[in-house]
DNA sequence: TATAATAGGTAACAATTACTTAACCTCAAT
DNA sequence: ATTGAGGTTAAGTAATTGTTACCTATTATA
């Protein structure tokens, strides 16, 4: 297996250099950037594998970052980890609709930092694991496209499963039907008001109702 | 050739009893344990050839006892099948990590279990493999290029070759056609839509419409 | 070398499944 | 009571996949 690429970025050189002694000592080649600009640049030609994005940064943060770097082509497989001051809860709602992999919470601990970092990459180089998230009993699996409840197995067209899958990635949160009908269906698509109702309705039939709660006026979320 | 024997496990006595009538019937040695702890016990002793475990099973379950005996050394060349139910939670898959080489879904039906039975024995003697990979009844040697069914030898084309086996090297998850075509035809070869599907009907011909299934808008995936 | 057999691909159409819509219903807030 | 948001159902429509027959290239066989 080649060697992976790491692009790091942050504002403070110290943290860039923790993190860069710690993840070189792994064997991973690291690139580092003090900021957005010169991280899309940095990430255009090396191509990482993952890339760490603080969230705090003065100009660009992380989060317009991370939107600058799905738009490019070639980085669309690129895992990318965002670096957050614990408990910044709406920070990582944000996040999550930049499309974050996942969240490493400062301070950064030598061991959980490398740990993780080898659970992101393994999920590129297809190794299982990772894929399924459990929440209430409910189990979606992306890679063998399943939904599990108490043990049985579910094959779900893909239009339901791309929806729980959405709910699901922010338990509680409020999708708006807006926020929905780009995600699940994209942007470019016209469908009618009825349409994400029913498939809710059909998600509800084999869920169980008590799982997708509305909030009239505003969406639906997951709950359990 | 020397008597084989083979050690069952199982917590339910009339399953138990069941597969022990039938394979006594064809010359075997049955030896029979109820848990995870007897039966190690009885493998150290009888150094069996086969040993078919039951993943359900109460204090210690197959997998478990599975990765114990992958460690007792005299055992490290004996055959491990799991006996699952059909549809149950595909997690097992973790199964393959302890080491096992088949899986046999209840419920149980004669003939299958004989065949099946004589195809993994039929591995340790004499004919060395190495590269051979036995689901769900299903054995693919990647060295002779033969696909085997219930002791029946077939010489696959090398399209329906390599795409079986793609599908086998991760059962249950689900291979887009994009990954399909570009890991069975590679990157640069362009072809039909409909070429994929020309494929896989040759494949559900030979082998039975229940291995391979559609995900409608995804792709297809291996499952036993 | 001629001929046959096999493998791989394509096109046309059928079948299936998923998705969307329309029409109507319910419920709660004003 | 009226309105508006969402729920429900059935049926229509679109999209994807299955199937068959046929063509071409390559490899085996006489």
């Amino acid at each position: 297996m080649n060697t992976q690429k790491i692009l790091l970025v942050d504002d403070e050189p110290d943290i860039l250099e923790f993190i860069r002694y710690n993840l070189e000592k792994e064997g991973y080649k690291v690139f580092t950037a003090s900021n957005g600009v010169k991280a899309i640049e940095l990430a255009q030609k090396e191509n990482p594998q993952l890339i760490i994005l603080d969230v705090m940064m003065p100009d660009m943060d992380g989060i317009e970052t991370c939107n600058e770097i799905r738009k490019i082509d070639k980085l669309k497989n690129a895992v990318i980890a965002f670096l957050t001051a614990r408990n910044e809860d709406y920070t990582q709602i944000a996040g999550f609709d930049a499309g974050a992999d996942d969240y490493i919470n400062k301070p950064i601990k030598p061991k959980v930092l490398v740990s993780r970092v080898k659970a992101l990459l393994r999920r590129i180089n297809g190794e299982q694991d990772g894929t399924a998230l459990t929440l209430g009993g409910i189990e979606i699996d992306r890679e063998k496209y399943i939904v599990r409840k108490e043990g049985k197995e579910y094959n779900f067209p893909r239009k339901e499963f791309e929806l729980v899958a959405l709910l699901m990635s922010k338990p509680g949160k409020v999708f708006t039907r807006e926020e929905i009908l780009s995600r699940v269906w994209g942007d470019d698509v016209v469908v009618g008001d009825r349409t994400i109702d029913v498939h809710i309705r059909k998600l509800r039939e084999k869920l169980g109702d008590e799982y997708i709660r509305t909030i009239k006026g505003v969406g639906y979320k997951f709950e359990f």
